[in-house]
DNA sequence: TGATCCCGCCAACGT
DNA sequence: ACGTTGGCGGGATCA
């Protein structure tokens, strides 16, 4: 009776049309389809027109499920009327339009996200596949998919229950544990470093140990990964041993939590699951199959928004990849070795926001239009921090909840908060544009504050490649590059307190105060250095990395390598820990004062001009940070250089270390795991010295550099000796460092690619420049443009402000202070 | 072309 | 034996 190939779709009409086209039909099917799109004659229309557009076709796709059959044969006669003989075959449903995910698209439709109990919850599989008049196998797939992340479960043999997102955390933790067990991050390492050598050996090059397998970790063989309570009932159901799919798409899972950035290759993950890799037999076919497999897997992910298609580049050309797209993956609160994590992080944290009551509104300001769910992080936050001494308070900006909130099996606050948003986000699914607008409210930057908190929390995907770039711009480590598209990034320089006021001065001539002035800080202008000599070192670090990325890569467009943060030689560990910095945006936003951090992108061009900065800065404690600020995976995604190398921060950040008497530590810091120093807020004060680094762009926002006490007392020769030979010593610095033992007492001193004068240096003092067109764009941006490339804007250069700019070649030694305080 | 991945054969299983 | 599952890979499509 219904016809199996038709789909429910406009063209499906268009298909019947054609004589004897294919035998297989019969209209049919009033059906109820999706009660939120009654079928009417105007709408009949508007599928005729769009019969005529694949686009538009593909696009309203979903909504078009039912069609009533005296709609459907006047359809057909306009259509008759209107279309010609090639229409009619253009009309007929391409491949696209049955594809997996369009078909798990519309699974989901059917089912609530976070369904009650109350709800009907069971799956008839039969039923499925007739509604959606697809193969039953086709539906197999997406169940199976499902199941491995518990989103369902098999009763029995043609059912299933639903079980929405409501374990998804739970699992993802799961999953993303046993993931770490199994140690693919270091199996993600030896399969890109066996790639690159792979490539070494065509030219006839090194040959290394290839098959060095790690240790014993090859139990791999893990079976599903089941959650407490989530075990596969039905014994008889459940025997089957292979459950191939399913376990399959648990470890292209668990592939992601494990990274950083959270992107995985399909060829990487096809071998790893292969597990075989260490034959370098590769069955050519096998890897073929995988490779189906998890096309098919990521589709279904892809439906679910866990994860996102994006595009590797390197020197082979584009590799396809997938990114996390998913909620942030946090270790369990529960978790020991955890705990510490999240205690310095609240630490930090509560160094920012007082309270939870603060918090709660400094993320979330009482703006008329911001209608923000309270985000579960925010609840999980407030919770660490105050010790879990109160319940969920009703959230009052909380929208409407669809599905009663009777959810016994989740945590009662942040399964609320989850649940508010993801109903939120599930309203708008399908309307593309308020998806995006919805998700780029909730990636707003002080949503990132949750990224320190030990829970699952939903993570919306940025938008587009800009959102990443300026939330990377955020985060970014010091040296980090600019992700972009655009020379001047701007930049939100965050601040603890919305109250708090500061000034700048400027000398000689002119000063600009934001708002108060209290000394504190005096920032010695410098001569400047060899600069040569350091730029041999950076461009050998940038060697280093180039050859050793995998294909972390970012992609790109650019000639220029990407070069991504990775846990390539992580001498420490805190590797996968999640961004832990507190992004203050909207006390950013009430900054009167909004500078425009410009970084440079070309940076890493090792054929840069530095410019001293003049600025003499004394760093401490912030080596960790090196390691902590690449946590943040967004930041770490975009903005590759970072802790390959103890010192490709710095001379990716044109900081250059006067290779003579001062020393130079990471400056990266991040406050969250300063926590050892508990007088950060002493001389110079750690607020001054931050925002004296995102000043002049060189931390971004969002990032701070805890201040030591000491600074001055200690010789910053001590570590000269360090920076010069920064890469080949790294590791042992970077034990040094990690350890945290010696108090690392250094001096800044700035270079910048460009001549710091009034003109420029005031220019960032001005808001924000808005991004040009939000088009969503390719992770395959470029992150760094090459000087000359069709890219290229000045770098920092005044020009962007209309001034003048200083010709590259001058040396300037700035003569001027500045000082920065807060009450 | 290479990237995607639909389609459906057919074997393993369950009943 | 027959229905359910789902591994698998040919080959069509898409970009």
């Amino acid at each position: 009776k219904t016809p199996l190939k038709q789909a429910a779709t406009s063209h499906s009409v268009l298909t019947e049309i054609q004589p004897d086209c294919q035998p297989l039909t019969t209209p049919t099917k009033p059906k109820e389809g999706l009660p939120a799109d009654p079928w009417t004659p105007t709408s009949n229309l508007k599928m005729l027109i769009s019969a005529a557009s694949p686009e538009i076709r593909s696009r309203e796709q979903r909504r078009e499920l039912s069609i009533n059959t005296s709609e459907v044969l006047h359809a057909k006669h306009c259509l008759q009327e209107h279309l010609l003989g090639e229409e009619y075959e253009k009309s007929q449903p391409s491949r696209k339009e049955k594809s997996l995910g369009l078909l798990c698209h519309k699974f989901l439709a059917r089912y609530p996200d976070y369904p009650s109990s109350a709800d009907n919850n069971y799956i008839s599989l039969d039923e499925v596949a007739e509604e959606l008049k697809v193969e039953r196998r086709r539906i197999y797939d997406i169940v199976n998919v499902l199941e491995s992340l518990h989103m369902v479960s098999r009763l029995a043999k043609n059912r299933y229950a639903w079980h929405g997102r409501h374990n998804l955390p739970k699992t993802l933790q799961a999953l993303k544990k046993v993931g770490e067990n199994n140690k693919y991050t270091q199996q993600i390492q030896l399969i890109k470093r066996r790639e690159y050598e792979h490539e070494f050996d065509l030219d006839g090059e090194r040959k290394e140990e290839t098959a060095k397998p790690f240790g014993s970790n090859r139990d791999s063989e893990m079976s599903f990964v089941e959650l407490p309570g989530m075990e596969f009932r039905a014994a008889s159901v459940n025997s089957r041993k292979d459950k191939s799919l399913r376990v399959m798409s648990q470890k292209f899972v668990m592939l992601f939590l494990v990274s950083t950035p959270q992107i995985v290759s399909l060829d990487v993950a096809a071998k790893i699951l292969i597990g075989e890799e260490q034959l370098e037999d590769l069955d050519k076919s096998k890897f073929k199959t995988k490779i189906r497999r998890l096309y098919d897997i990521a589709n279904v992910l892809s439906s679910l928004q866990l994860i996102k298609k994006v595009h590797l580049t390197e020197e082979r050309g584009r590799k396809p990849a997938f990114k996390w797209t998913g909620p942030e993956v946090l270790p369990n609160t529960q978790d020991t070795k955890l705990e510490t994590t999240s205690t310095t992080c609240s630490q930090a944290i509560s160094e920012y926001i007082p309270s939870k009551e603060q918090c709660s509104k400094n993320l979330f300001p009482s703006r008329g239009k911001q209608n923000f769910t309270r985000h579960p992080s925010l609840i999980k936050l407030v919770k660490t921090i105050e010790d879990d001494r109160r319940k969920v308070q009703s959230a009052p900006t909380s929208p409407v909840k669809r599905s009663a909130s009777t959810d016994q099996n989740l945590p009662a606050f942040p399964s609320k908060m989850a649940q508010g948003s993801a109903i939120a986000k599930h309203q708008l699914e399908g309307q593309s544009k308020n998806e995006k607008e919805n998700k780029m409210k909730l990636s707003s930057p002080a949503l990132e504050c949750h990224l320190s908190l030990p829970e699952v929390v939903p993570r919306p995907e940025p938008p587009s490649s800009t959102a990443p770039c300026q939330q990377a711009a955020l985060t970014q480590p010091l040296g980090v590059c600019p992700p972009g598209h655009t020379s001047v990034s701007p930049v939100i320089l965050p601040h603890p307190h919305p109250g708090v006021s500061y000034a700048i001065y400027l000398q000689p001539s002119q000063a600009h105060t934001v708002t108060r002035y209290s000394p504190s800080v005096m920032l010695q202008p410098l001569p400047c250095a060899n600069v040569t000599g350091i730029k041999s070192v950076n461009s050998q670090v940038l060697n280093q990395i180039t050859t050793e990325e995998g294909d972390n890569q970012i992609a790109t467009d650019d000639p220029t390598k990407s070069l991504t943060a990775k846990e390539e030689r992580p001498p420490t560990k805190s590797e996968t820990s999640p961004q832990r910095c507190p992004k203050r945006s909207q006390a950013v936003q009430e900054i009167n004062s909004i500078k425009r951090c410009r970084r440079d992108e070309e940076s890493l061009d090792t054929k840069l001009t530095f410019f001293p900065s003049g600025y003499l800065i004394p760093l401490t404690q912030c080596s960790h940070g090196s390691k902590a600020g690449f946590a943040d995976k967004e930041k770490a995604e975009v903005c590759p250089v970072q802790h390959t190398a103890y010192s490709s921060p710095i001379t990716a950040l044109n900081i250059m270390l006067s290779p003579t008497s001062i020393a130079a530590a990471p400056v990266l810091g991040n406050s969250c795991l300063s926590s050892s120093n508990a007088s950060s807020a002493q001389i110079p004060s750690s607020s001054v010295l931050n925002f004296t680094l995102q000043h002049i762009g060189l931390i971004p926002a969002g990032v701070q550099v805890p201040a030591n006490p000491f600074v001055q007392h200690v010789p910053a020769s001590s570590q000269a000796e360090n920076v010069t030979h920064s890469s080949e010593n790294r590791s042992l610095q970077e034990e040094k460092v990690s350890k945290n033992t010696l108090p690392l007492n250094h001096f800044l001193f700035f270079f910048l690619p460009f001549p710091l004068n009034e003109s420029n240096f005031l220019s960032s003092l001005q808001p924000p420049v808005p991004k040009e067109a939000q088009e969503p764009q390719p992770v395959t941006e470029n992150f760094f443009r090459t000087p000359g490339g069709p890219n290229t804007e000045p770098p920092l250069s005044a020009k962007s402000d209309g001034t003048a700019g200083i010709s590259p070649g001058t040396l300037y030694i700035p003569q001027r202070k500045l000082e920065v305080s807060e009450d």
